[in-house]
DNA sequence: CGTATCACG
DNA sequence: ACGTACGTGATACGG
């Protein structure tokens, strides 16, 4: 019987982990003992892609041993002048070599020899038993290898792509045979090795010469050829250049390996040590994959297929201890999305259904509204919409798995309970995105794999409250989840399916006006420009400016001119038709964004618009609102803002309110900063921004201040919340660096303890590695280390900003929670926040009580040390509301 | 699917 | 010398 096929795969490992460290950011990949990842992550990738398109038997990564080889006895300056190599990188080399020896590849290295060598000679070796070999590099020299048996797989600046290199290949891509490469080498030398060949012949020439003479010798051969020019001289000067140089570039293929190919055979994926491996560095996405692999045995997943007829056994679970509960809705918008099915149970007693109607019969519903039962969940506002619709109103959570993860780390803000899962150490849970698809291949998969998928997530969450609640309360979190964002859950859950009514009778006489205009403004731009083209393609509109109208370039993008509003509006004292342009943005924008797309969502059967706000997405604190967006409808220009006429109360002879905190981030900074000067100005109820102008530019009292000082001294307070810098602050505000510099130093020496507090945030950063709001809400900053001054920077200013920001976030959250109480016998209804502003609707006969009982809710949700302040305003329509 | 632009606090 | 103001979402374009 034949033998069975060898298949030897050789991996150049310094190659290699040197091309995946610069391929892939560095500071992207950071486990949680700050070390370094990205070489070592792009290694794996790279070894998933070679095992899977070669198939080895046998498997050996070569590694240089150290500075001092054979090549450097022969030219001292071999490889000299190198940049050393970034700690970030060597910190890998141990992580990599754990990673092969895991995955079932042995490592090797020759004194005074290269990795290049030992794959040289391993690679000849293999050819004389006829064995297929692949060799997978970052260098090109190593193509000279290649042989009807040897290919080498050159990796791209992609580290999982490759090109494979035959001799063929080499032949067609660089017009010489594989062993002609060390005599291209030999003629050009090589500047990254450090070791020159003759003078003035490069890469094109070298390779036309050794085409024609077919070596680096036979060159020398013909030197006659060359007479009368430069070139012969050069040849002749440098004769002893060029021979060295080939030494050195010749992989020595005969060097004192010891190690024998029948012991490097490979021996696959080591599934323990590769397992306890990923989770030392925090490779999640690993143990996932091989999670689903199949490759590791998960643990047993029983439970009860539920029916109508056997509700009764629901009773054997314990209600005294709390009851998860997971409610499936594929689609991401639950005001609208179907229902896919849901689980209840504990423990290890487990009840899963795709019929929905079961969760109206008792027990089921009793327990989701019990007062006395406690529940634990994955995303508690969207449990609680989707079972509003259903009639049952979700009471008692314990746990909100999504919640608090997203307490205990903000960047951890995946909505999918499986990736979360993953965070707190359990792999054993898909992917929604596993299980349903993407894209246009997402369906509902059969009921096996469905029901499955959804016990184990309810598995997860029973299996990870008792870890996350401990590091909840470690990090001295457990008010924060309690008493904030727990109960806003629902506030916020309740404001959602209330909605806001929208006029679309208003929306669409506007369309009919704008659209109007729009195309008034399109025919007198393309007449100006003396022909017609697409204004909304950044690149033809650069084009026509910057091209046929030569207007001055002032900004440039990655990709060509920039065109935006700073840039047009310079440019708009000298041409009409950047006038019109940005009248054409102002109005393409209202119509496509505002007016069609609010139109989009408005639901037929209520004429309201139910936005989502994503409670687990900002790195402040903050809110975000989707589908609509309704944080961020026009304001600042007399167009936009007539949106907001579409905007209006539910039932007639009732009345929008908007009831907004005044410079709540101003305020929040001078209560934790402790700041007296700006203390006092807030506690006298001065006009911040005002006394700041006044206490920068000397001036007496606030009477003197004009109203272009006030101006200037509010960009400063700004830019103070910012987390400021001088060249931001004139960049922002058109004054000079040094001015800004001066203003920052004025501002600084006036509101001392300001300055005190930027800098103790900053510290605090850098010693802890994250900062903290009021309520202990965290941000962490692995930036904040970074050599990378561009990254350093923005860790600082977010170090500065994030405490005001967040706190201030944690404010209005409180007073939601608050205000939700202190209206429950009313009429009145608690409808949108948009960070510092609160909107209600209510009747008429409210108004009185409303403008008094909100502010007064608002301005005592928090004990500061500065008075916050909240400003009224009430009207038939939002618009009205000011 | 990434980039540019622009809407808000 | 370096060279960014903080936090978001929706839309259109174009590869």
């Amino acid at each position: 019987m034949a033998e069975k096929k060898q298949r030897l795969l050789l991996i150049d490992g310094n190659s290699i982990i040197y091309k995946a460290f610069f391929a892939l950011p560095a500071n992207r990949f950071t486990n949680d003992k700050g070390i370094h990842t990205n070489a070592t992550y792009g290694f794996n990738r790279m070894l998933d892609t070679m095992l899977d398109i070669v198939k080895p038997t046998l498997a050996l990564a070569a590694f240089d041993a150290g500075k001092i080889t054979f090549r450097t006895k022969m030219y001292s300056d071999y490889k000299g002048g190198r940049k050393p190599t970034p700690d970030e990188l060597i910190q890998q080399f141990p992580y990599v070599k754990r990673l092969l020896k895991a995955r079932g590849i042995k490592s090797y290295q020759l004194n005074n020899y290269e990795a290049d060598d030992i794959i040289g000679t391993l690679s000849k070796r293999a050819e004389k038993l006829g064995y297929e070999t692949t060799i997978v590099t970052g260098d090109r020299d190593l193509t000279q290898l290649c042989s009807n048996l040897t290919t080498v797989s050159l990796s791209k600046t992609g580290v999982s792509s490759v090109e494979h290199f035959t001799t063929e290949h080499v032949i067609d891509k660089f017009g010489i045979k594989p062993s002609q490469i060390v005599d291209v080498k030999a003629l050009r030398g090589d500047n990254s090795d450090n070791y020159p060949g003759v003078t003035l012949i490069g890469h094109k020439k070298a390779i036309k010469l050794i085409q024609k003479y077919g070596s680096m010798e036979n060159v020398y051969q013909h030197l006659d050829d060359f007479s009368g020019k430069k070139m012969q001289q050069h040849l002749i000067e440098d004769k002893d250049k060029a021979y060295l140089a080939k030494k050195l570039a010749t992989i020595d293929r005969q060097s004192p390996v010891t190690i024998k190919l029948s012991q490097v055979p490979y021996l696959g994926d080591q599934i323990d040590q590769l397992i306890s491996f990923y989770k030392d560095v925090g490779f999640h996405s690993y143990l996932m994959q091989l999670n689903n692999s199949g490759k590791i045995s998960s643990p047993k997943i029983k439970y009860t297929q539920l029916d109508s007829k056997h509700l009764k056994l629901i009773d054997h679970l314990n209600l005294d201890k709390p009851v998860t509960f997971y409610l499936a809705m594929p689609e991401p918008n639950y005001h609208l999305s179907p229902f896919a099915g849901f689980v209840i149970g504990q423990e290890d007693k487990w009840f899963v259904s795709k019929d929905i109607d079961l969760l109206n019969s008792n027990p089921i519903k009793h327990i989701l509204e019990s007062n006395q039962i406690f529940k634990n969940v994955f995303d508690a506002k969207r449990t609680y919409v989707g079972l509003n619709r259903l009639g049952i109103k979700l009471a008692h959570i314990n746990f909100d798995m999504l919640l608090v993860s997203y307490l205990l780390n903000t960047n951890d803000n995946s909505n999918d309970l499986g990736k979360v899962a993953a965070k707190h150490g359990d792999f054993n849970i898909k992917s929604d995105e596993q299980v349903y698809g993407k894209g246009a291949k997402r369906s509902i998969p059969d009921d096996e794999i469905l029901l499955k998928h959804l016990v184990s997530k309810a598995m997860a969450i029973n299996n990870l409250q008792d870890q996350m609640f401990s590091q909840l309360k470690t990090n001295n979190q457990e008010k924060l989840y309690r008493q904030i964002e727990l109960p806003v859950a629902f506030t916020l859950a309740r404001m959602e399916i209330a909605g806001i009514t929208v006029d679309t009778n208003v929306l669409n006489q506007m369309k009919n006006k704008y659209t109007e205009r729009l195309s008034q403004v399109e025919s007198d731009i393309y007449n100006q420009a003396g022909e017609k083209f697409n204004i909304g393609s950044p690149k033809q509109l650069g084009k026509i400016l910057f091209e046929k109208l030569q207007l001055p370039v002032i900004k440039r993008t990655k990709t060509g001119y920039s065109t935006s509003v700073d840039v047009l509006e310079k440019l708009a004292g000298e041409s009409k038709i950047v006038q019109n342009v940005l009248e054409y943005r102002k109005i393409a924008k209202i119509l496509s964004t505002y007016i069609d797309g609010l139109l989009k969502v408005v639901h037929s059967t209520d004429h309201k618009v139910h936005t989502r706000y994503l409670q687990t997405l900002t790195q402040t604190g903050r809110l975000s609102s989707v589908d609509p967006n309704l944080q961020n409808i026009p304001v600042r220009t007399p167009e936009g803002k007539k949106i907001r006429k579409a905007f209006i109360p539910s039932h007639k002879g009732w009345e929008i309110f908007s009831f907004d905190y005044s410079q709540i981030e101003l305020r929040v900074l001078a209560a934790i900063s402790g700041d007296r000067n700006m203390q006092k100005e807030f506690a006298e109820n001065d006009d911040i921004h005002a006394s700041t102008a006044r206490r920068i530019f000397n001036l007496k009292s606030n009477a003197d201040v004009t109203p272009n000082l006030r101006r200037q001294a509010k960009a400063v307070n700004f830019g103070i919340v910012y987390g400021i810098s001088a060249f931001g602050l004139s960049r922002n505000t058109g004054i000079s660096r040094a001015r800004a510099k001066s203003f920052i130093e004025k501002y600084f020496q006036e509101y001392p303890n300001v300055k005190k507090y930027m800098n103790g945030e900053v510290d605090k950063a850098h010693k802890l590695g994250y900062v903290e709001t009021i309520s202990h809400r965290r941000r962490y900053l692995p930036d904040i280390h970074s050599k990378n001054f561009h990254q350093r920077s923005f860790a600082e200013r977010t170090a500065m900003n994030t405490p005001i920001q967040g706190s201030a976030a944690d404010i209005i959250k409180i007073a939601m929670i608050k205000m939700e109480r202190a209206i429950q016998n009313m009429s009145a209804t608690m409808l949108l926040q948009i960070h510092d502003e609160l909107i209600f609707e209510a009747p008429d006969s409210e108004i009185e009580e409303l403008t008094k009982l909100v502010p007064k809710t608002m301005d005592s949700a928090v004990k500061l040390d500065v008075p916050l302040k909240v400003s009224v305003n009430y009207g038939k329509s939002w618009y009205d509301a000011k």
